[in-house]
DNA sequence: AGTCAAGCGGAACGTTGGTTCCGCTTGCGA
DNA sequence: TCGCAAGCGGAACCAACGTTCCGCTTGACT
């Protein structure tokens, strides 16, 4: 990627406005919601959300990515908390930032190639809060990483289901399965999602964009 | 309702293969499918699937109405296992009925008012089960109804999530869930769906998808 | 067998929503 | 201050999809 010239002030801001926009809208109306409808809480004209982003799902993208990078930061904080809560903080502010992107949750790990290096930085730093975890006895020792990305399907699908219910609905069920992931004398008996089955998930979701439009 | 004559027997038969059609359709491409590959995959027209369902959501009300109704059954169902397992069994039955609907789950519980009865039984019968798991200590005595929807959208979450990937994570993830629905000596911190949120919940979800075609 | 209401297929229609295009505006370096 | 490349708005375009319509077929009853 050759770095592009930079924006004009004004376009760089307009591109931030739209982002805003767009999760605002997408979080209360739906990922399927219209690109005028983003344009005009934004404040600008459908050309100029598509000259910064050249399709919408460049622009989901560019959000989800964004996401990620958030997820990244807060893996890394949870490394400076006490080990026990280590996962526990994670979550807890990982769920919080799924609820302020509700829309957006089902693209979360599909975002394009440009976002593999994060990807992989992610598994990193959660990998090691687990392990710091299982150290100390806070969490049980059968957990993998892919087990956290399924804890945050759980809440993402709570969120999406009662978004504007009860938003931080997310919180309870955050708590539930805090309690199940404690050691206990007996392992999960049912598999976890299999190693490289993250990335399946990303090519499932694309293609099934693709195919319906 | 005065009751229609009876279909017939073509007819009765078209009706089920395109239900059939709707519910695999859906589970692989999405809810967002057309009604032309459910009408292909069922081998019928789209003529013959608007005859008998007037528009595409009065077609997935009657796949979610039948899911429904299979709920109830697996509920009452729970009524007859020792009661330390009845929410188990439940839940079981219910993740995997939800893991065989994939694409319909988000409209579950926003089927018309038809559907009303159908849910004030279903209230009732898992209560039942969750007061008989209550009195033997095999689940926390602070679950509500509600706890259990939110249970079901979990499952719904992480099946929609990883639909072909690996369809039955769900039974890891209510693993993980059941143990934390075991009694512990805390309260949960955070408060459930509150009373009549899940109305709510149909309610916005049919608005949501007025608003948008 | 004959009748016909019910059922059927699929082309055609209308709308919705993503995407493109173009004439006007504006930030910014010279 | 001037010039212009970059940016902008929004009308117009187009493909996809829900829905309707109509001429043909067929199950069921006599």
């Amino acid at each position: 990627m050759t770095a592009a010239a930079p924006l004009r002030r004004d376009a760089a801001a307009n591109r931030e406005r739209i982002l805003a926009a767009a999760i605002d809208v997408f979080s209360t109306s739906g990922a399927d919601a219209g690109i005028d409808e983003i344009a005009r809480k934004a404040g600008v004209g459908v050309g100029t959300v598509y000259r910064r982003f050249p399709t919408k799902e460049a622009l989901v993208q560019a959000i989800t990515a964004q996401l990620l990078r958030d997820l990244l930061v807060l893996a890394r904080r949870a490394l400076d908390v006490p080990a026990a809560e280590g996962l526990a903080t994670f979550l807890a502010g990982a769920g919080d930032l799924q609820a302020r992107h509700a829309g957006c949750l089902w693209q979360l790990w599909s975002s394009g190639p440009e976002s593999d290096e994060i990807r992989g930085d992610l598994r990193q730093g959660v990998q090691r809060v687990l392990v710091r975890g299982r150290e100390c006895g806070a969490v049980r020792d059968d957990l993998t990483y892919e087990d956290v990305a399924m804890v945050l399907w759980s809440l993402a699908g709570v969120v999406e289901s009662v978004r504007d219910v009860q938003p931080d609905l997310w919180r309870r069920t955050l708590e539930v399965l805090l309690l199940g992931l404690r050691p206990t004398d007996a392992a999960l008996q049912s598999p976890p999602l299999r190693p490289g089955g993250l990335d399946e998930v990303s090519l499932q979701t694309s293609h099934r964009r693709g195919r319906q439009g």
